[in-house]
DNA sequence: CATGAATGAGAATTCATTCAT
DNA sequence: GATGAATGAATTCTCATTCAT
């Protein structure tokens, strides 16, 4: 009641770091759940699974989120959320570098993003779907956005005389069929490769440079003109 | 016991009509069960919703199929076999025809199965992952061949001066992704449009031949050399 | 399919006799129940209490009510409706036979449902406020419109100078009032006293005659004109 | 330890203090926890809303009240003393008033009481029942002692002439249910009237006495002998 | 063969209470 | 004293599978 400034000050650290300490732990849990949801799969992830693997009780995890579900969520949407900070980066106004250094850009940009987030990327593509109507619809927006960009990009190269005629949705999915598999395919099995104790998760960004540059070459000489 | 030939015979009769019973309540049950799948989704599918669907009793279900799993499994295997048998038959021989062509000829097949089978496929591709272990590795299995052969296709070309110099696993990933992708957004997006009444689930063979001409001009100009 | 009527016949008696199969187990799930919310209090009763004294599996319970609100529902809602109607009988026509004589009869057939009821009598005094808010409201209207019968009865005898003047509304809760209370207070005391082995839950229609005629007299002396 | 008696004395002052402090707090959780109460119900109602409402923190809920049973049965327990203070205050010497006088004047101070703590005899009145065989024992105890104060009354208002031939029991409980509903209803209609902004939640005591005289008028005209 | 009532292991979620800070 | 994060027993409900008729 009485409180002087140096007391207020002492209870705002105190708040402040008891939310840290919230956050913290919020964070340790959401780590546990990506790992086991990366292994398991959702559905064969049981609430029993996240708390035995996080060391909590039952309770503790209802007090961080408020259902299976939202736990979730919560890890697909803080991806999905980068991504689309990622995608939307590039730009398409008059004088933006030229568009093919923007699209290798960003797919490094992608691909980093994905990478450095591979457990929520695999459940992202093997588990996303099927969770409930809301979660598809999220889903398919996100989806739809990518090949919205993606469509727009190959018809303005079209007008621009870079883009050889062809479908434009069509194609906008295999480019997007094409990101998807490999990134699967890198979050797996290349995860194998480098996640080796001693390389301390690091990831292996020369053989990722590596990959987007073939990736992007392999979509743009199926879209540009031949020469 | 005592029975005559005759009496052999008519029971034999009896016996295979009684198969062929089975075999035609079977199909039945699954021609269900792949509707109600592709609607909701393995996990939100009950085996309630399949044996109100197919009108037939809770324990009936279980004289024709062991499991949930089981159903599910030979819904599925039945593509798959389809699918293996039809991409086996690209010839590698010598005087076989040429490469090129052998490609589009068995796109347009993988595609006519695919497209033929809309709702597997679309199980196939949304559902099938993380039901349990031993289905993982079948699909692994199975995209591991398709890959294994996408793969030595392209290293084969690389032999023959066709295809530029590229990584053979990540470009085999890349038209994979490109063939899921395309089938996944045509058995979609284009079941909208081409089941509708009166057309009696036809499939627009003609629109999908363009679809294929695409997809595969979208994939080979990544892998040849420019002209 | 090619049922003669005979075959038809049989089914349909096997049918009605599952049907009756069914309703009979329900009851018994019902009678289980009503004892034991009337022991325990619906609050202190669970799933488990029911299925272990009805010696059915949990999901057996599930199979005939669909939740433990819907079967303490089920088991109010009978009485209420019986209560209903009970009350629902007193005739205000013009050659009605005299209302003092309806009374002496309502309140005798009102005591005899409720005692013939007084385990879910007792539920409805003790348990039903406070389990939801349709639960209360359906009580509410419950009470309300024997409320309102009851007020309007009061006003009619004062029309007619029967009833000495009173505020019926105060009056109507006290008749109500002594109404529940007597019945709570037979349903609970007495069922000591006469529900004993040898007796066969026969209820002593002596005794409650006697009580009723005193209830009555309490009541209308209360609101007759002295003589 | 070496206290002299100024410090003793400061030292006391200072517990005294930090008694009221801690009764006052333990005074307000109540306030709030009888608000609560009343408009959620006991079941209803959890820690979480109490502690909330109070704006206290969760263990120091539990520094007032070792359990949520507790503060329901400090809060009932005072209702309960001071009622049967109230009607223990009926005096049966010889040179008392004359009997009906006291009784007036024990409905009035009952019927004050309850309603000057309308929330808690509302909840006494709709949650008592079912908490726990504890707390039923000791409403049952508690209503017993009024019973048989009415039936005595009754009684010796028999043996005085006043009371006609009646059964005191089931009369006893009629009074008792004529004053339940009466409080039940004046509790929750009466609230909604008279507890308006501007008159401060003071109770209209000329209403209440007119009530009073007319449950009393119900009830001993029933009792009297038809003059 | 067909049926569908019965089963019970499991799943998610709640909430009164405790205890280290 | 005060706090609120942590606890875990208890509870309701689901649903794939079995089995007697």
């Amino acid at each position: 009641m009485a409180a002087g400034k140096a007391e207020k000050g002492r209870e705002d650290r105190r708040v402040s770091r008891a939310q840290a300490q919230r956050e913290f732990r919020r964070r340790a849990v959401l780590d546990v759940a990506r790992r086991v949801f990366s292994e398991k799969g959702y559905h064969k992830t049981s609430i029993d699974d996240l708390i035995e693997s996080a060391g909590i009780a039952r309770g503790t995890f209802y007090l961080y989120f408020s259902s299976k579900r939202a736990i979730f969520d919560a890890l697909l949407d803080s991806l999905l959320v980068m991504l689309q900070s990622t995608v939307r980066r590039i730009e398409t106004g008059p004088d933006a570098p030229p568009p093919v250094d923007q699209m290798y850009a960003a797919v490094d940009r992608i691909l980093d993003t994905l990478l450095e987030n591979r457990e929520t990327a695999r459940i992202l593509l093997r588990d996303a779907v099927g969770i409930d109507a809301d979660f598809d619809q999220k889903l398919h927006d996100f989806y739809g956005s990518l090949l919205t960009m993606i469509e727009r990009a190959i018809r303005n190269g079209q007008e621009m005389g870079l883009v050889r005629p062809c479908d434009p949705t069509l194609s906008a999915h295999c480019v997007l069929g094409s990101l998807k598999e490999t990134v699967d395919w890198t979050g797996v099995e290349v995860t194998k490769i480098i996640d080796k104790p001693g390389r301390k998760k690091g990831i292996d960004r020369e053989r990722l440079r590596g990959l987007g540059r073939e990736l992007i070459t392999f979509c743009l000489q199926g879209l540009f003109k031949a020469a």
